[in-house]
DNA sequence: CGTCTATTTGAATGTACTCAAAAGCGGTGG
DNA sequence: CCACCGCTTTTGAGTACATTCAAATAGACG
């Protein structure tokens, strides 16, 4: 099991012990996920946090007209989950997918919780993890109140040139708010004024 | 100072002793702030988490058009700050202020700090409340993307009864992401429906 | 190479915006 | 008490940004 990248992602935040790192990796399951394999279903309880050593995957919902709506994006180096559904071990509406092969670490709700209780750190630990990522969220309603379609797809590319290469145009779309035919229209427009 | 309903917020998540108690509420500070006052400006550093013990608040950005976006509105027995301002210890972009008269109870980054190393019950505390705005945020990105303004006009008015009641059409319209006099619109199509 | 899916294109439409003006609604002072 | 002021809300006409639907084109993969 490859535990570098995890155990630096958690030393930027907290200071652990040998015994510690022990315990932490042992908290800890590897999994290979396939492009396109579905990690986590709408309608299940989100059962595991999860943090990304190589590849990508998005998290979604789907509304009552079928239609697939982006909620985040996750890279290598980043945790992914769905929050509420993990909370409140109750089944949510996300749905939890990888956009490219993709090898992750899983850290159950039990052991993550066996860590708190051990380990009091790790409530620094993702406390602070959480506080980033509402950071992030409340950034992207920012965005979305405030910027139009265009400026928004260019605030996307420069955080997520990772994501314009593997993911499709339709979920960038879905990401931005717009449909995939008016994303594949600002391309054009963009195009054109590159001179 | 009034500290029973902050007592009980705390005890929803985690429990004190005595001497915790005691020392949870030396660190916190009274203020009382009367409608429209501005409790923090854009610009400045976000010294406070504030808790709200009676009244509301409001926190907004302001964008290059000089168009007000409402972030969040926060309500008696909720916490409010600019959180990245608040964590980074860096000059935020949002501005928080009373848009009813308010009893608040301040509680500074370093007593914050104290706390957390003191009793580290807080860190837990704190990561509870940040994890269910993070909750929260994506819940309204989610309506942002799948819903039509009538619709997350309708959801607001559940959520936020009292808002309702006391903010500006214009601030419930910045917050749904629509123009005043659009809202002003759907008000009138809403009415004409109900027979 | 053929099939399937993803992307692009275009025309018609709709949702929400802009701008300008009118109406409503408190407060305040004569 | 009511007349006037400033501010909020409503209304309407014209417009813009983004969507829908349908069809054409391009790409990916067995």
């Amino acid at each position: 099991m490859n535990t570098a990248l995890i155990l630096k992602n958690v030393h930027k935040h907290i200071h652990l012990n040998e015994d510690e790192e022990k315990l932490f990796i042992s908290s800890l399951e590897p999994l290979t996920l396939k492009k396109k394999t579905v990690h986590l279903k709408a309608g299940e309880v989100c059962k595991h946090s999860t943090f990304i050593i190589d590849g990508a995957l998005k998290s979604f919902t789907v509304d009552k007209n079928g239609q697939e709506h982006v909620i985040s994006f996750a890279l290598s180096d980043w945790w992914i989950a769905d929050i509420y559904s993990l909370i409140t071990q109750t089944p949510g509406v996300l749905t939890i997918e990888a956009i490219a092969d993709s090898e992750v670490l899983l850290l159950s709700k039990e052991k993550q919780q066996l860590l708190y209780d051990k380990v009091p750190k790790f409530e620094r630990f993702f406390r602070i993890i959480t506080e980033n990522s509402l950071v992030a969220s409340q950034q992207r309603l920012i965005n979305n109140l405030s910027l139009t379609a265009e400026e928004r797809y260019l605030d996307f590319m420069e955080k997520y040139r990772f994501v314009m290469e593997c993911a499709p145009l339709h979920s960038i779309a879905s990401y931005l708010g717009i449909t995939p035919e008016f994303l594949s229209k600002i391309r054009r427009r963009m195009a054109g004024k590159l001179h």
